[in-house]
DNA sequence: AAGATTTATGCAATCGATTGTTTTAAGGTG
DNA sequence: CACCTTAAAACAATCGATTGCATAAATCTT
C-alpha cells in the first residue's frame, strides 16, 4: 500500500470488512462493534496512520462539516478578530471554514457565494450585509442555513449577532455631555448598511433625550467606513459646523480620518476637539491620542455567530438575535470643551436663531 | 427532482448517459460529443440552473482544488492584504482556500493542519514558519506541495516569497545615515523568525557598510512582532543607550510601541528620536507622526505565493525564491538629528573610548 | 434440543461525478 | 454488398466512506 491509508487499508489490515471498520472507527456506531474487533481496528488505524478523508464522508453524510463566510473588507480591523472568532468556535466542532473578502462588490460577492455553494458548504455566516441585499435574500430563499454577523438586512432573514450599538451611541452621548459638550457632531457610515444606519438614528434619538438641540448636533454621511472619508467628512464639519467641539465618528477608521483631518487643520485633539470612535479595533489604543471608543468583542461576537449557525444546521432552534454588551473605553481624544470654545458655540448658536 | 439538481438530473432531463454529460459539460472533453448532444446538454443544465458538486468531482479527480493557508496572527495588519492576495489569485482558477489562525501555537497548529489534510487540499500556502520549523519540514517529507509566504525555514524546504528585506534595510539605513544619524539602535522581532533574524543581520550589515560603528549601533531584540514587545525595547534603548537618535523597528508594529514609549517617555519624535518602521501596514500612514517605513505589497505577496503553488501543484517548475521589490516611504517619524543631541552623542562615544 | 432472540459481521448500494472500455450506428472503401 | 474505420453514446468501475439489510453465529427460552 503506497500513498495515504485509506478504510480499506485499515480493512485490511485488521482482517475485517470496510463496513465493520468504519463502524469501529466511529464513536456512535461503535457499540454495534465486539470490544475486540474494536480494538484491532483502532490498532490497526492508529499503526498506519489512517485520516478519514473528510471529502469522502461529505459526500456520503451530504454534510460537509464546513461553512463559508463572506468579509467585506479583511483588512478592516475589525473583521480579524471576528474570523478568529469563528475559527475558534467551528474548529472544536470539527467544522472549517472557507473565508472570502468580497471588497463589497456585488460580483466578487457572487461568485464567491456559488464556489461555497459548489463545494457543499453546510452554511454562511455573513459579515457583508447590506440593508438591502439580494445575495443574502437569495440564500434565505434557498434555505440555506446562515447567519448575519455585525451588520443586518432590513428584513428579518436569519439570525443576527452585533454588538449592542444602541447601547454604545448612547453611552457615548452621555460621556460627551457629561464633559460638558452641547455640540457634538456625528459621521455615520454609509446609510446603506445596517452599522452605519443604526447608529446615526441611535444618535440623533439619544442626543435629544439629553438634552442636546438636533440643530447643534449635525449628522454627516461618510462615503465609506475609512480614514479618508472620514477625513472629508471632518472638513465638512470644521467648515460648516464651526460651534462643533465633539465628533462621533461612526467606527474606529473613520476615527483616525478625522484625527489626521483635524492634526492637518491644526485644530488640537482633544483640547478644541474631542473624538469618539466605535468598535476599539486592535490599534486604537496605540493612537496619538489614544481613541475613545466603544469596545465590542470581535472574536465573541464571530464565536457566537457561528455557534448559532452550528446549531442551525443541526435544527437546534435558538434565539434570532443576539446583541453583545458593549464597553465605552475612555481614553485620551475625549475631554472637556475649551471654556472660551463654549461661549464661541453658545454665541453662534444664539447668532442663528 | 427535489433539491440540488445532479449531473444524473440534467443527463436525464437531456435524454443522454450521466458520463456523456459529463464530457458535453467539460470543456476538455466537449469535443468527444456531437454538437447536438452538447447543446441538448448545455441547455438542460442551464434549464435546471446546474452546478457540478465539486466535492464528488474532488473525490473522483483527486483533486480538491482547495489549498489551506496558516496565518499566524491575522490581527496583524500584515497578513489581512496577503489573504487578499491569494484568494485574488487563486479563485479565477477555481481554487478556494481555507484560512486558519494559528496564534503561533503550535498545538492550533498542527490542528489546522491535519484538518486540512482531512479536506484533502491540494497545497498549503505557510505565512507561519520560523527557521526551524517541524510541521513545514513534515510537509515537506510527505511531499506536499506547499509555499512559504513572508517568513522561511532555514532549510530550503519549499518555495518561498517575501519582500526584499536586505534591500529595505539596506534604504532604510542610508536615509537615516543620510539625515545625519550616527547612532542607530535596531529592534529586532524573535530570533526564530526568519525576518526578524534576517534583517538584524542585514542591519549590522549595512550599518558597517555605511561608516557607522558597531559600538554606536544596538540590536535589541524583541519577544513579538507586536506594541508591547516594542515598548519594553525602547524603554531598554533609552536606558541603557542615550546617545541613540534613531531607532529602526523590525516592523510596524513594533514601531508603534516605540512611539507610544517615546511619547510616554516625553522623548519626541521624529525631533528627538527618529523611528522607522517595516512593511507599510494599513494604518502606518494615519499615525502621528506618520511613520516611515518600507513598503512591500502584502496583496502581491499573497498572489505570488498562490500563484508558485498552484504551479507546483499542476507541477511546472517555477524559480523556487521570490523577492518583491520595496520600497522606502519617507513620512513624518524621521529627521535629521538634534545638534545637540548630536555632539551629545559623541561625548557619549567619546567618553565610552 | 428446537426455536426465538440477540449480537457481530459481511454484503452491497449509495453519495455525485469522471473516465477507460465496450457497444452501436453511421459512413467509407473496394 | 461485405468489410473496415470512425464517431457517438452507453456501460460500468471508481474515488473513500457510510449505512440499511442480510446472514451467520452465539446466547437465551421453555
Amino acid at each position: 500500500m503506497v500513498g495515504i491509508p485509506t478504510l480499506d487499508d485499515v480493512a485490511r489490515a485488521a482482517q475485517v470488512h470496510p463496513g465493520t471498520a468504519s463502524r469501529a472507527l466511529n464513536e456512535e456506531t461503535r457499540s454495534k462493534v465486539s470490544p475486540a474487533t474494536v480494538g484491532r481496528v483502532l490498532a490497526a488505524a492508529d499503526r498506519l496512520g489512517y485520516t478519514p478523508n473528510a471529502v469522502a464522508r461529505g459526500l456520503r453524510r451530504q454534510r460537509s462539516m464546513t461553512v463559508g463566510v463572506l468579509i467585506p473588507d479583511l483588512t478592516n480591523a475589525i473583521f480579524p478578530p471576528i474570523v478568529r472568532g469563528i475559527e475558534e468556535s467551528l474548529s472544536p466542532r470539527g467544522f472549517t471554514a472557507f473565508v472570502a473578502n468580497t471588497d463589497n462588490d456585488d460580483y466578487r460577492e457572487r461568485r464567491a457565494f456559488e464556489a461555497f455553494r459548489a463545494r457543499q458548504v453546510d452554511g454562511f455566516i455573513f459579515a457583508n450585509a447590506r440593508r438591502d441585499h439580494g445575495l443574502i435574500q437569495e440564500a434565505f430563499n434557498l434555505g440555506i442555513p446562515s447567519v448575519l454577523a455585525n451588520r443586518r438586512t432590513d428584513k428579518s432573514l436569519f439570525p443576527w449577532v452585533a454588538g449592542d450599538d444602541d447601547d454604545g451611541v448612547e453611552q457615548i452621548v452621555k460621556h460627551l455631555v457629561e464633559l460638558g459638550h452641547t455640540h457634538v457632531a456625528h459621521i455615520a457610515g454609509p446609510q446603506n448598511n445596517s452599522a452605519g444606519f443604526a447608529r446615526a438614528e441611535s444618535f440623533r434619538h439619544f442626543v435629544k433625550q439629553h438634552g442636546l438641540r438636533e440643530l447643534d448636533c449635525p449628522v454627516v454621511i461618510a462615503d465609506a467606513f475609512d480614514t479618508e472619508s472620514g477625513g472629508s467628512a471632518t472638513k465638512q464639519i470644521l467648515h460648516h459646523f464651526p460651534a462643533v467641539t465633539a465628533i462621533f465618528a461612526g467606527n474606529d477608521m473613520i476615527a483616525v480620518g478625522v484625527l489626521g483631518a483635524l492634526r492637518e487643520a491644526g485644530v488640537h485633539c482633544p483640547v478644541d476637539m474631542s473624538v469618539v470612535g466605535f468598535n476599539d479595533m486592535p490599534l486604537a489604543k496605540d493612537l496619538a491620542p489614544s481613541l475613545t471608543t466603544v469596545a465590542v468583542s470581535g472574536q465573541q461576537l464571530g464565536a457566537m455567530a457561528a455557534t448559532l449557525l452550528l446549531d442551525e444546521i443541526a435544527g437546534v432552534d435558538r434565539e434570532r438575535t443576539v446583541l453583545l454588551p458593549v464597553e465605552l473605553v475612555v481614553r485620551e481624544s475625549t475631554a472637556p470643551p475649551r471654556v472660551g470654545a463654549l461661549s464661541l458655540a453658545r454665541q453662534a448658536s444664539a447668532a442663528r436663531e
